[in-house]
RNA sequence: GCCGUUUUAGCUCAGUGGUAGAGCACUUCCUUGGUAAGGAAGAGGUCAUGGGUUCAAAUCCCAUAAAUGGCUCCA
């Protein structure tokens, strides 16, 4: 009779070789119908399976991350089987489980392609074989066996995927007329996928490497019911709603010219004033956190990259040198800050009472990213960092990345970032060529990332590899619209430049020692963050930020005159605005400001001009009815404090 | 950089191997109005760029550029 612990702590026995499913059945119908996996131990495994006695187990469904992900890994096996069906011959590569949904790789052969207009035929094909409820039955296969069976398919890339699997190891999974090589777990059977929706077809290469052939990649998703389905392509259609290449188009924040060149965004004046505004509120955050704000030159001598080993790392692949009449004179457009300020460190003999010396600068850099990545204003070619740069003693490291981490969580907080996690990139230990820098001191500056992060209470995640060739890193990631991550915030330490560069302070015993330096930028990049922020608010910015707080609509040309007296008013208490005087009807002023996402229209007509008023209408709230203008001042500024 | 898709008026987009279309925006005129589009007229296009096929190309083919969805990359 084995035990089972679940989850709420309790225990229950159930007859020898009993299931998952057997489980669920002793709680619930309900559930055991709605059961899609376990996790045994921590382990997801196939619903049908006997548990182990001892074991604690808890029923996966729909509802769970890990029940959906088993339920798209199978249906992502249900799409193999609709191709193989509809494209005899296809060879199959790997086809995981994704955040939302799956996809399957798939080498069509030669002259065959897939576009998006064959979507409803593999959907169709989809569900027509899902109706079958055919199970998902695993079997644990010999070696010999399965590279018999994918010998005789001819499919090489199982073949590969064979070479690294042992015996013991290797299972296959059916459903229908399908088998896959598959670690699994599967959900009981096709019965329970209802709705199937291929999302888009992309290139991939195989194994992740260039060098390799490129498949097809197919993406799809499916869901238990229909409703869900629709649910979820409303939501992909309010995510376009909020793309910030669609807003900052039609809020007129920012441009792209051809002429100019890709990735080389021109910000417009509303977008100007956002981006102002976000930079003096980082501004006075430092200052009051004891930063200095320098400025740099937007190139730099040949021999500065040189120094810092970006030239040996990126020379090659970025913009190439700017040369001079001078020969063999050689600047490169700057791709960071760091070097321009170890310089300035440099620039006098530093004590350890100085330290931390924090540098600070809005500074612009130029990278060559492949024309393939720009997006946006999220990955372009010339980019304005909120940088900074701290030089502190090795027993301040941690500290000084506390005080950044708050630096960080007050940038968030204020722009009201709720949905952002903290991943903590560290070398990849199987791979250490990579990096720079001796092991101690990665081994050290890891080690305090780590500590700050806890002490500050954050929810992280550590990704191995990630970690910059110079030093680890802290990220804040954020989620935009569509629920694509974008790195925002970013802290590294570098126990590398310093050394590269040579930079030194005094300690107290007289001796000289090497600074330790924390690169950090809370914004990350302004283009990358007033991105994520139009997408985060949907174009609708916080009154403290807005472009344009007000626009007062006088209802006819009568009433342009009133219309200035209120917008000087309103200016002289700092808030910003202007005036819609345009000959036209004031339900098409009213209109216009709407969709601008303009917080205040103030009407004025007769009534407004001979008592002094103003009828107020909020973005979203619609009309606030009329009120002294001096009411309605006091009213904002309550709000922008 | 690689694979796919796209590129027509300022914007959003129709369109066909045979002389280029709409709505909005813009200009002018009428209209002086009260909380999400008042009316009329006008102007605006190397159909991304360069080649090719064809009697004829914006349309078919090739190359290039940019955008876009992925992949790889991201100091």
């Amino acid at each position: 009779m084995p035990q089972i612990a679940l989850p709420d702590g309790s225990l229950r026995e159930l007859p020898d070789h009993a299931t998952g499913y057997d489980l669920a059945a002793s709680i619930s119908e309900g559930l055991a119908r709605n059961a899609l996996a376990v996790t045994v131990n921590g382990e997801v495994r196939d619903l049908h399976r006997p548990l182990p006695d001892g074991a604690s187990v808890s029923i996966l469904t729909w509802n769970d991350p890990l029940g959906k992900a088993t339920y798209w890994h199978s249906s992502a096996h249900l799409m193999a089987e609709a191709l193989e069906v509809l494209y005899p011959g296809v060879k199959l590569a790997i086809g995981p489980a994704i955040e939302n949904g799956f996809y399957y790789d798939v080498d069509l052969g030669e002259g065959r392609s897939i576009s998006s207009n064959d979507f409803p035929a593999i959907e169709q094909k989809m569900l027509e074989l899902a109706k079958a409820k055919s199970q998902y039955i695993r079997r644990e296969v010999p070696k010999a066996e399965a590279i018999a069976y994918f010998t005789d398919k001819q499919d090489p890339y199982k073949l590969e995927l064979l070479e690294n699997l042992e015996d013991g190891q290797i299972t296959f999974y059916t459903q229908g007329n399908f088998t896959d090589l598959c670690r699994g777990p599967h959900i009981p059977d096709t019965g329970t996928i209802k709705a199937a929706k291929l999302m888009n077809v992309a290139g991939a290469f195989w194994r992740g490497d260039e060098k390799n052939k490129q498949l097809t990649r197919l993406y799809g998703i499916t869901f238990p019911k229909a409703k869900e389905l629709a649910e979820y392509l409303e939501r992909l259609e309010e995510a376009k709603r909020r793309d910030h290449r669609k807003l900052g188009k039609e809020l007129k924040l920012f441009a792209f010219s051809e002429r100019v060149g890709a990735g080389l965004p021109l910000w417009l004046p509303k977008g100007t004033a956002l981006r102002e505004r976000l930079e003096q509120f980082l501004r006075k955050a430092q200052v009051k956190a004891g930063y200095q704000p320098v400025v740099t030159p937007h190139i730099g001598a040949k021999e500065l990259y040189v120094t810092s080993g970006h030239y040996e790392k990126y020379g090659a692949d970025s913009f190439q040198p700017i040369r001079t009449p001078n020969p063999g004179e050689e600047f490169f457009l700057k791709p960071m800050n760091c070097p321009h300020h170890c310089e300035i460190y440099k620039t006098e003999p530093r004590s350890y009472r100085d330290l931390p010396v924090r540098l600070a600068e809005f500074g612009t850099v130029y990278r060559y990213e492949q024309s393939g990545e720009l997006h946006g204003l999220t990955r372009v070619r010339g980019f304005t960092q909120d940088d900074a740069h701290i030089f502190c003693r090795p027993d301040q490291v941690k500290d000084e990345f506390m005080k950044v981490i708050d630096i960080v969580l007050y940038v968030l907080n204020a722009l009201d970032f709720k949905d952002f996690t903290a991943q903590i990139s560290l070398r990849d230990p199987e791979n250490k060529t990579k990096y720079i820098g001796t092991d101690e001191n990665w081994a050290k500056a890891e080690a305090a990332i780590q500590e700050a992060a806890a002490e500050k209470g954050l929810t992280t995640t550590t990704e191995y590899g990630e970690a910059a060739f110079y030093g680890p890193k802290l990220d804040f990631m954020v989620r935009d619209a569509i629920g694509r991550r974008w790195q925002l915030g970013t802290v590294q330490v570098d126990y590398n430049l310093p050394i590269r560069f040579g930079l030194e302070y005094t300690a107290a015993d007289n001796s000289k020692a090497t600074p330790v330096m924390i690169h950090r930028a809370p914004f990350g990049s302004l283009e990358r963050f007033v991105a994520v922020l139009i997408e985060h608010c949907g174009g609708n910015f916080p009154l403290w930020l807005t472009p344009e707080q007000f626009i007062v609509l006088p209802i006819s040309d009568k009433y342009v005159e009133y219309a200035h007296e209120v917008k000087a008013r309103l200016e002289a208490e700092d808030l910003r605005g202007t005036i819609d005087a345009r000959d036209e009807r004031i339900g098409r002023k009213i209109r216009d400001g709407e969709m601008a996402k303009t917080p205040y229209l103030l009407v004025v007509g007769e009534k407004e001009a001979q008592d002094g008023i103003v009828s107020v209408r909020k973005h979203g709230e619609g009309d606030l009815g009329s009120m002294p203008l001096a009411d309605f001042i006091k009213s904002v500024q309550s709000q922008l404090l």
